[in-house]
DNA sequence: TCGGGACTTAACATAGGCTTAACATACATC
DNA sequence: GATGTATGTTAAGCCTATGTTAAGTCCCGA
């Protein structure tokens, strides 16, 4: 999914269905109120960001995007009508992936917009397939096997251990767990270890992969250390 | 190390002398074949590839470097002359990560440098692994060694060694590591010493490495020091 | 409207780390 | 060698973070 931030009409009509016919999945945002909703519910795979918009600007966006850690590794194409130098370093600059000048040919832009995408799935080498011992989850298809056994998950347990493996072994505190599963947190409260103690027991033989790590948090790490 | 592959004396040098005063190492090269030989020596970091160019075409060059497995992670930028959409959009497709079109002005071209850099220092997850003599410390996923043995610490412990680690061997007084592990502080107490003690035991045969400077404070200096 | 599952809250249990106190040792100064 | 100060050592009790369980709440679909 790519979200494309643009308060133009026009443009914005014009790349959604030059994308969409390229057969990307976009969505078009015109201010960027509606944009930080939706990226609540979604993070996109591509965020292309005009410079120039009511409310708040381009710029301010992408800092914002890059100091906040859930938004931090998805790529940013910079979209303006100014083509100074000047712009397109501070945009570069500030860690956007790429800049791209109105009027721009649709030709290149989705060129560059391919260029980028190819890059992040280089990256992100994983095919949403995670083999942990005796625990094995397939994302896209959502599924969760434990020595072999099926093993159904509720909304909240998938979500955790979504975080807990994705983080491949490194250890994430209360405070970011509570944050990328819940959103607004409670801060006392036992929720979050209810959560892990179900988890625990529906992964059975698996369950001791989640480790605590007092007083910081929780951790998953199969037996089978690098 | 950043190759520069440009047949263009003029353009060569400027390019040059402007990424080395930006602090960066780089190597122009006349043509292909020269270039190919050093590739044999060194990987670079980044490559800066012409487009025109006697000998070899700029994009089969690209071609190769994209199809050869030992090259292929490399992120290319491309120069080139022409300033025609097809040329970009084929340079990107063709896995450029980054296209720009002479005349270019320093300022964008550094800043495109450096995103691409950027990008790619992201992606090479610098987990901070420390290693000194028989000690091994994994932060991100809190994993301590011993002489290759897992050791666990409780939280003050191990805050207790990252604060001494981080300090890359200089000497911490107890005021400090007290303000830095403890925040506000006890005075007088041997819950320092205590702890100091517990972490010495803890790491076994790098227990050691913990030196106490009297009347100041602490140190963590290997034996095998580079 | 009811039933059921998921999530949250509350109350209690437990374990292990942290601190403290009391004593030992090392080292310097007189 | 006596004295004093800084740090090392040890063991015991407290205390806090997390584990655990069960009951309460919410939401959704039948």
């Amino acid at each position: 999914m790519i979200f494309f931030l643009e308060d133009d009409d026009n443009i914005r009509k014009l790349v959604c269905y030059a994308l969409t016919k390229e057969g990307y999945n976009i969505e078009g945002f015109e201010k960027p109120s509606s944009f930080w909703e939706r990226m609540d519910d979604e993070i996109p795979q591509l965020i292309l960001l005009d410079i120039m918009m009511p409310e708040e600007d381009g710029l301010s966006i992408l800092q914002k995007l890059q100091t906040d850690r859930q938004y931090e590794a998805i790529p940013v194409i910079m979209i303006t009508a100014k083509n100074s130098e000047f712009d397109k370093a501070t945009g570069l600059d500030l860690g956007a992936d790429d800049y791209i000048s109105k009027p721009f040919g649709m030709v290149e832009f989705i060129s560059r917009v391919r260029a980028v995408l190819r890059r992040y799935e280089k990256t992100k080498n994983k095919s949403n397939i995670f083999k942990i011992g005796k625990l094995y989850v397939d994302f896209e298809k959502h599924i969760i096997k434990v020595s072999g056994e099926d093993t159904e998950l509720s909304y909240k347990e998938y979500k955790l251990l979504s975080v807990l493996l994705e983080a491949e072994g490194k250890v994430i505190s209360r405070d970011e767990l509570l944050q990328r599963v819940w959103g607004d947190y409670y801060e006392e409260s036992r929720t979050l270890d209810v959560h892990i103690r179900k988890l625990r027991v529906k992964l059975k033989a698996a369950g001791v992969y989640i480790k605590t790590v007092k007083n910081i948090g929780y951790q998953l790490i199969g037996d089978t250390n690098e």
